[in-house]
RNA sequence: GGAGAGGUGCCUGAGUGGUUGAAAGGGGCGGUCUCGAAAACCGUUGUGGUCGCAAGGCCACCCAGGGUUCGAAUCCCUGCCUCUCCGCCA
């Protein structure tokens, strides 16, 4: 959500923001709606003073005993125009509500210009490009292989891109869960939340999933409750409505919660195995924090994220997404992207964002600085990471001629030393 | 799922349909006293909208949304949440 008021003095700035993320929203009849607005809330407003002096003068003629009919009559015909408008003044403040509802967030001047993903501007690689003296397996040849996990029976379950892992594979996606959060709650001084996986329609509307990506969502109408798509939704949420404590910033919290996801209108589109899945897991960061702090916070929450690649050894990119790319609710974000030698290509498995204040006013979540007027809070969050496509990465990364998976040396602790994957 | 009780300000807790934005106590903040502290005493202490350069005015808010009424924290309906008991259950 926009500021209002910022909206009224920056139509045009909002208008090119809209445009640079490809969307469309009508700003002109947001502008005009406000207007509206505040003028009939001044006309309603002097009726309901005139009730409100009236009422007392009726409650005084009373006490004295005398006849207060004539008064009350009137004051009847107030009281309809009164409400007449208020129901003027409801329509108009919820076209207007849905309007600002419906803005995506403003690109921070350093994100870049483009067109579409392809504009996305690398900011640096790391890690060695894996060599290998035979032709590398893809996850699918590898896992089927060596049993990891079950597309089949998933299906049976549950139906297309529901995976299954089996035995070892259970365990290594444990294993990367696991020595996730344990080196973000040790090292990076994120406190663990375990939310809840179903979250009602407030919650995500207050990250910005609705009402925009409704269709994405799996949704239980009986209760009214979504499938959290990620852990942003119920963790960001934690603190909605709330008033923080300034001495509590920055809040750090890092959540592990499988993930569900729709993906319709993506059929055809890196379907292959874990590539995209409707259910998989991840563990999120995500950070609320002064304004003035938001930006050196999302490079710490990158370097959190990336640290983990690195820890693993898996070679990956960093991308800088450009604002036609960019999310609904994000002014900047970055994009980390891991090498899978076997399929050939990099795999998105972080996205670190700075929502500035969107969903801080999405979901009223402010601090007091200095003891002073309450002022929004910024939001970030980023994955720290989706292991399904880890999984891929470290599975095609650490393949032997033998067709067997090395493990890598920082999840050996949680594989109860197992080093190695080897066929059962 | 069934039966009951309840949701008031930072907290506890009053509140007969008519100066109640809300008693009282606690807490917080400021001050007096003190070398300092405690105690005591005095003062102060919600959020949002709207108009205004400002001072300030006005409006709304006693879980949420509707309704009754000239007037609702107070009456009625719906929903949500909490608690107690029963049932079911990992």
């Amino acid at each position: 959500m926009l500021d209002l008021q910022f909206i009224r003095e920056n139509p045009e700035k909002v208008k090119a923001a809209v445009a640079a993320k490809k969307q469309v929203v009508d700003i002109d009849r947001v502008v005009s709606l406000d207007s509206e607005r505040r003028s009939l809330i001044h006309e309603v407003e002097q009726l309901k003073s005139l009730r409100n002096s009236t009422s007392q003068k009726i409650a005084a003629m009373k006490r004295e005993k005398k006849d207060a009919g004539e008064v009350i009559a009137e004051m009847k015909n107030v009281s309809d125009n009164i409400k007449q408008m208020d129901g003027r003044l409801k329509e108009v403040g919820e076209e207007l509500q849905t309007l600002l509802a419906s803005i995506p967030n403003t690109p921070h001047e350093s994100t870049p210009h483009g067109q579409s993903e392809e504009d996305n501007v690398a900011v640096s690689e790391w890690g060695e490009i894996p060599q290998f003296d035979f032709e590398p397996k893809d996850h699918l040849q590898l896992g089927e292989s060596l049993g990891l996990f079950d597309f089949g029976r998933g299906a049976k379950i549950s139906g297309a891109g529901f995976p299954v892992y089996t035995g070892q594979g259970a365990l290594l996606e444990r294993a990367l869960i696991n020595f996730m959060l344990d080196t973000h709650t040790q090292k990076n001084g994120y406190t663990e939340i375990f939310p809840p996986f179903l979250a009602n329609a407030d919650s995500h509307f207050g990250t910005g999933q609705l009402p925009k990506s409704a269709d994405q969502m799996y949704y239980i109408n009986e209760d009214e409750l979504y499938c959290v798509p990620t852990a942003e939704v119920p963790v960001t949420n934690l603190h909605r409505e709330e008033i923080l404590e300034e001495k509590d910033l920055p809040v750090k919290y890092c959540a592990y919660t499988a993930c569900f996801r729709r993906e319709a209108g993506s059929y055809g589109k890196d379907t292959r195995g874990f590539l995209r899945v409707h259910q998989f897991n991840k563990v999120e960061l995500v950070k609320i924090v002064r304004p003035e702090h938001s930006y050196e916070e999302l490079e710490l929450l990158r370097t959190n994220a990336e640290n983990i690649l690195r820890a693993l050894g898996l070679r990956y990119r960093v991308l800088e997404l450009c604002d036609a790319d960019l999310s609904f609710a994000a002014a900047k974000c970055y994009d980390l992207e891991a090498w899978a030698p076997g399929e050939k290509q990099f795999l998105e498995v972080s996205s670190c964002s700075n929502f500035e204040s969107f969903q801080a006013r999405r979901m009223n979540m402010r601090f007091r600085p200095g003891g002073q007027k309450t002022e929004f809070v910024h939001t970030l969050n980023g994955s720290g990471l989706a292991t399904a496509r880890i999984f891929v990465a470290i599975l095609e990364t650490y393949q032997t001629k033998e067709g067997t998976v090395r493990i890598p040396e920082v999840l050996w602790p949680y594989t109860h030393g197992l080093k190695e994957i080897s066929p059962s």
